[in-house]
DNA sequence: ATGAAAGCGCTAACAT
DNA sequence: ATGTTAGCGCTTTCAT
């Protein structure tokens, strides 16, 4: 009808005053669980309802030291991660969690932020490929405040990390790579020192192996479009150039398409054959069609909430989880036999 | 040396035992421009960095009534969100603000959502196309609580926006294209009721008139490349074909490219003109190279936070600010003459 | 300039 | 099952 009742605050007092109950009472019909009768629950309610009544969290997580807010740190906000950042902003919504975001500089530990995120008592800490100290995780752990790594920077020992499938998936395009009767396999890495980058070219090179080729060809691109356009142009003016190219992401590898076909006149899916990964939009363009390997994002978050319901239980219930993703064939790569 | 000395959880009156003060000494070594002597806040220093202590936010928050945090709300956190809030992100983590995150449904509204956000005592709301109510932007008037849309999705009266050039920067594109020499210039709308798109459609038209031109062929694309190369085709097939083509961003100018040299083997930037808007990622890319309209993400987020110092100060201080993007010419577009 | 005391809005023993 | 009493950690009158 008209405009909500709603006052400047109105707080339990106003509550329990208008119902005639005491304070806890109030505070228990809004506990799930509390002891209270539904006489008294409805009556609370009512009053509640009237003047449009609801607990303060700020008040409540400085008793409770629980907040209903998780922090969230990621270094890149851009194509990859934007999509998870979504994800993870509506699980979390749906759980009734709230979500602290925090930008990291992709280069330096972050200890200093994360530590004024804890200071907001958050119930969990999400960090997507951002660095982070030791002892910052051993605080989180003496803090009972479970930690998870999305896409892990580096090794992290004894904490709780998820991550798509960089091993299995790449040994899996390695092995097409060889099927399609490839000879001459080349690699373009991330950055050097990027696990996600070792993983994927490790996988590859292994399935290689085991297909008695090897990849003597490799360049660093940098896991952008920009750089990865540089790569491709060293790789394919090679004097012995190589007729399949894994990149260890899509938008080089989408680079590597461009630069293939429209400055070397090669006809990309038949001479030679390129893969990505990560199946991030763009991949799946016409003017692309780049075969590639998911990195699951929606079985990768759910999986990331559920470590923390787990390390609620108990704290120290860490575990490593690998979220195998799917390999998209399309027409950059040439058809097998 | 060795690990820092963090205890569980140590408190201003942990500092005040230690430094021998009282716990409003420590209380005003914290608070800017409180009356303490340098003597005083040395010495409460002092012990305070011994004991690793920091004030704790949520428990201030509760007596101030002010919490650092900033609420943000985003219907979408793709291409083009994803940099802006990364951006948001950053500048409000330099200006030692909290960001809370909330995941908007595009369609419906917002305001339950938008209620618990409110309760965590945020200082400002930052929506980003996000709907309300009116009832809520009251509310939030009402509750001193500032508001700040980033393109909002209806008009919105009586409250401040930051919005991108959309009129001013289509009527740019709208000059360029005439100038070019185009007779059959056409217009492909995201959604017919986005304000977005309906300013960019009416600046172009504006400077097509001007140059004694109009826009006949219209087709809808919903912003999207997928559905933007539907679009496209449709356009593309018309007996009477347009030899321009404004899209009202770059995912759909993008998909146009692909369609116009792939499907119909035009030559674009001789034969036809495609041109975007808002400067995102892959317009720059070699394959697409489409003219554009940059939004100016960087300017509009500061914008956003003088915005909000402006309504800190004077809550009523309201105020709709249109932000100037740059015109980027490429070579989708035909050389003018 | 400093300290003592009251209270922000809530939950958590402890009673009954 | 309900009410009473203490705090959570901090800021803020109000004294001095």
């Amino acid at each position: 009808m008209d405009e909500p009742p709603f006052s400047e605050t109105t707080t339990a007092d106003d509550v329990a005053r208008l119902a005639g109950v005491s304070k806890s009472a109030v505070s228990r019909a809004f506990t799930p669980g509390a002891s209270i009768s539904p006489k008294m629950r409805a009556k609370v309610e009512a009053a509640a309802n009237e003047l449009g009544y609801r607990p303060n969290p700020i008040a409540r997580s400085l008793t409770t030291r629980r907040s209903a807010i998780i922090g969230v740190a990621m270094a890149n906000m851009d194509q990859l991660y934007a999509p998870l950042l979504q994800r993870l902003s509506e699980r979390l919504t749906e759980e009734g969690l709230r979500l602290l975001l925090f930008k990291a500089n992709p280069q330096r530990i972050a200890d200093a932020e994360l530590q004024t995120i804890l200071s907001y008592n958050v119930d969990a800490l999400i960090l997507a490929s951002v660095r982070l100290s030791d002892a910052f995780a051993q605080q989180c752990e003496r803090g009972g405040v479970p930690l998870v790594l999305i896409n892990p920077v580096e090794n992290a020992n004894h904490i709780s990390t998820v991550t798509g499938d960089d091993h299995g998936g790449a040994r899996r395009i390695g092995t097409l790579i060889a099927k399609a009767g490839h000879v001459r396999p080349a690699f373009m890495a991330g950055y050097d020192d990027a696990p996600t980058s070792q993983l994927r070219e490790a996988g590859y090179r292994h399935a290689l192996s085991e297909a008695g080729l090897s990849c003597d060809i490799r360049e660093v691109g940098h896991f952008t479009f920009e750089q990865g356009l540089e790569a491709a142009r060293r790789l394919l003016s090679r004097p012995d150039r190589p007729d399949a190219i894994f990149c260890a992401n899509d938008s080089m590898a989408c680079a590597t398409v461009d630069v293939a076909r429209r400055e070397f006149g090669l006809d990309v899916g038949r001479e030679i054959s390129i893969v990505g990964f990560d199946n991030e939009t763009m991949s799946s363009w016409p003017g692309f069609d780049v075969t590639t390997y998911t990195l699951p994002i929606t079985p990768m978050v759910n999986r990331t909430l559920d470590l923390l319901q787990q390390l609620w239980r108990d704290r120290s219930d860490q575990s490593k989880v690998t979220v195998p993703g799917e390999l998209i064939v399309r027409s950059s790569t040439r058809p097998l036999p």
